[in-house]
DNA sequence: CGTGTTTGACCAGCGC
DNA sequence: GCGCTGGTCAAACACG
């Protein structure tokens, strides 16, 4: 899914038209129709009448042969009578026999310069004016001819760019709809066994977007199930009462049921062979991959490390607190999450100080929004998602033997020079974003302690209050600027190919004091890498899973790469 | 009273 | 089978 590249298309379509001129071999008439020809191409509408601006062109022209011919032709004649009455015949005469006139001409000025030089020097001189002008016209006739036919050049061209615009504009939009009809129905599944379990939205579809990997439509989810899997969707969202039995033993309460809801959030085995029959049905040739790519990225986490004295990182998204344990090797107890921003959402992120290092905190995502994200979410969510993209690609290519995560990474994620691990070794592959390297003391300068500054307690997840979007958004870039990219796979083969089954993740993420970006806002801002990295977050929302299919490259299991510099955006 | 946090208990997966 | 660990639940509690 090239979802990104929806934004480039505008682009690259504009681009190939813009560039037509220029491309065209260049020649004299170019040069001399050069204030037609540009804004012909320049604004398209103009292109489905070249030829009547030709033929006007011409008839101006030859208006303006017309003129003086009837002097040649007829030097009694009144100009201003003739010159609406004649143009044909004088264009007959002119295009048709051109070098006629020409010879013409020159016996006529033969004649007259020998009879009447003496006479009227007035009649020479306008003789000669007339020859040359003549000459000129002919040229002209020549290159109308050679600019009809570069017109219809450049209208072949356009209409063949354009083909090419709309044929990629429906490939995006037939991909990105297959993507949200995935998303949608894998999120049905949650919420049909969600809803039943809380209360009121039970089977209410809450319309929503899935903002993490594709745009969304959730209504039409329901149309587009087939009967196959809305057989399967029954058969998992149906259950519920029956994990509530046949899941509780001891007749514990329903304590197993709730987990089952908890586990449907982040299906392994229904929603996701739900998902690979719809998916099938919908592009058998590509089933196998993209169920692939759900069920890894299902199951991916991105872990963000950055420094910060509070408690949490601001990453724009609400949460509630569920659970809090103490981890084996840390002596920092780590504390789980789960997003609160729409009923259901499967979303969840744990938080530890670093052990080494007690100004670091750990932030790890898992799971994928079901809902509309805040600017300031979807600013953030798009590096992490951007990573788990990489991850996914990267674990992708080391089962199937293809990919690239450098090649990847380059392009989702805009880091400079901080570091992010891809690690499949953990029990979930793991992309770790490691924040808290400075590395560019320049960039450091432009904008203070991106990073490092405290948050203030109780406020980091109201994305409404403190934090604008394009706070956040700035925080994203700070952090991208700090960053680099370091790919670890130690993961063994076997391993990998275990993870090929292993579902997705999306994320949403990213520390930052408000405060602090705002401060920093008019420095950011004022880069233009800024907005090289909307552009790149904006594009791996969209396009991030499926980069990893398209990966051609191979990568081997082991490969360590480092992802040097993106501060060329 | 509603919402969010704390915290002890429960459960599943895994390794031995 | 047992113990360890990670993850989750939910009652109790705190707060506005």
């Amino acid at each position: 899914m090239d979802k990104g590249w929806g934004l480039t298309l505008d682009t690259s379509s504009s681009q190939s038209l813009s560039l037509l001129p220029s491309k065209q071999p260049s020649t004299s008439l170019t040069k001399l129709t050069g204030d037609t020809m540009f804004p012909l191409l320049g604004f398209p509408v103009n292109l489905s009448r070249p030829a009547a601006k030709d033929d006007e062109h011409n008839r101006k022209v030859l208006g303006e042969v017309d003129f003086f011919s009837d002097r040649l032709t007829k030097p009694t004649s009144p100009p201003s009578h003739d010159h609406h009455v004649k143009p044909n015949i004088v264009k007959k005469e002119i295009v048709e026999t051109p070098l006629h006139v020409n010879t013409g001409l020159q016996l006529l000025t033969a004649n007259t310069g020998s009879d009447q030089s003496t006479v009227d020097d007035g009649v020479s001189s306008d003789a000669e004016d007339k020859r040359a002008k003549t000459t000129e016209l002919a040229q002209m006739q020549v290159e109308l001819q050679r600019m009809n036919a570069e017109n219809k050049k450049l209208k072949e061209m356009l209409s063949h760019v354009t083909g090419n615009y709309t044929a990629l504009q429906m490939h995006l939009m037939t991909l990105m709809h297959q993507n949200q009809r995935t998303v949608n129905t894998e999120n049905e599944v949650v919420q049909g066994k969600a809803g039943d379990k809380n209360d009121g939205v039970g089977g209410g579809k809450v319309p929503r977007q899935f903002l993490d990997i594709g745009p969304s439509g959730a209504a039409e989810a329901d149309d587009q199930v087939s009967d196959s899997s809305s057989d399967e969707r029954t058969r998992s969202s149906t259950p519920q009462n029956n994990n509530i039995e046949v899941g509780t033993r001891d007749g514990a309460r329903n304590v197993n049921a709730k987990r089952e809801l908890g586990r449907e959030e982040s299906p392994d085995s229904e929603s996701q062979g739900w998902a690979t029959n719809k998916l099938q049905k919908v592009n058998p040739s590509n089933a196998i991959d993209q169920s692939t790519t759900e069920a890894t990225m299902r199951k991916a986490r991105v872990s963000v490390r950055a420094r910060s004295e509070a408690p949490m990182i601001s990453d724009g998204c609400q949460w509630r607190k569920y659970g809090q344990k103490m981890a084996k090797g840390n002596p920092c107890p780590r504390a789980y999450y789960r997003c609160t921003m729409a009923v259901g959402c499967p979303v969840r992120k744990q938080v530890q100080r670093c052990a080494e290092d007690r100004t670091i905190l750990v932030t790890t995502y898992e799971g994928t929004h079901n809902h509309p994200l805040p600017p300031a979410a979807m600013a953030m969510a798009s590096t992490t998602t951007a990573a788990a993209s990489m991850l996914l690609s990267g674990s992708m290519s080391s089962a199937d033997g293809i990919m690239n995560p450098n090649l990847l990474a380059r392009a989702i994620i805009p880091c400079n020079s901080s570091m992010a691990t891809l690690s499949a070794s953990a029990p979930f592959p793991t992309v770790t974003l490691d924040l808290t390297h400075n590395p560019n003391p320049l960039q450091f300068q432009r904008a203070a302690t991106p990073f490092q500054v405290p948050f203030l307690q109780g406020q980091p997840q109201n994305f409404g209050s403190g934090a604008t979007p394009i706070a956040q958004a700035q925080a994203l870039y700070n952090q991208s600027k700090f960053s680099g990219l370091q790919l670890s796979q130690e993961v063994g083969s076997s391993q990998l190919a275990a993870q090929a089954s292993r579902p997705p993740l999306q994320p949403s993420q990213q520390p930052s004091s408000a405060d602090t970006v705002s401060a920093a806002a008019a420095a950011i801002t004022a880069d233009p890498n800024f907005t090289a990295v909307l552009a790149a977050a904006i594009s791996s929302i969209i396009g991030g899973a499926h980069n990893a299919n398209n990966n051609t490259n191979n990568n081997n299991s082991t490969s360590r790469t480092t992802i040097s510099s993106f501060s060329g955006n």
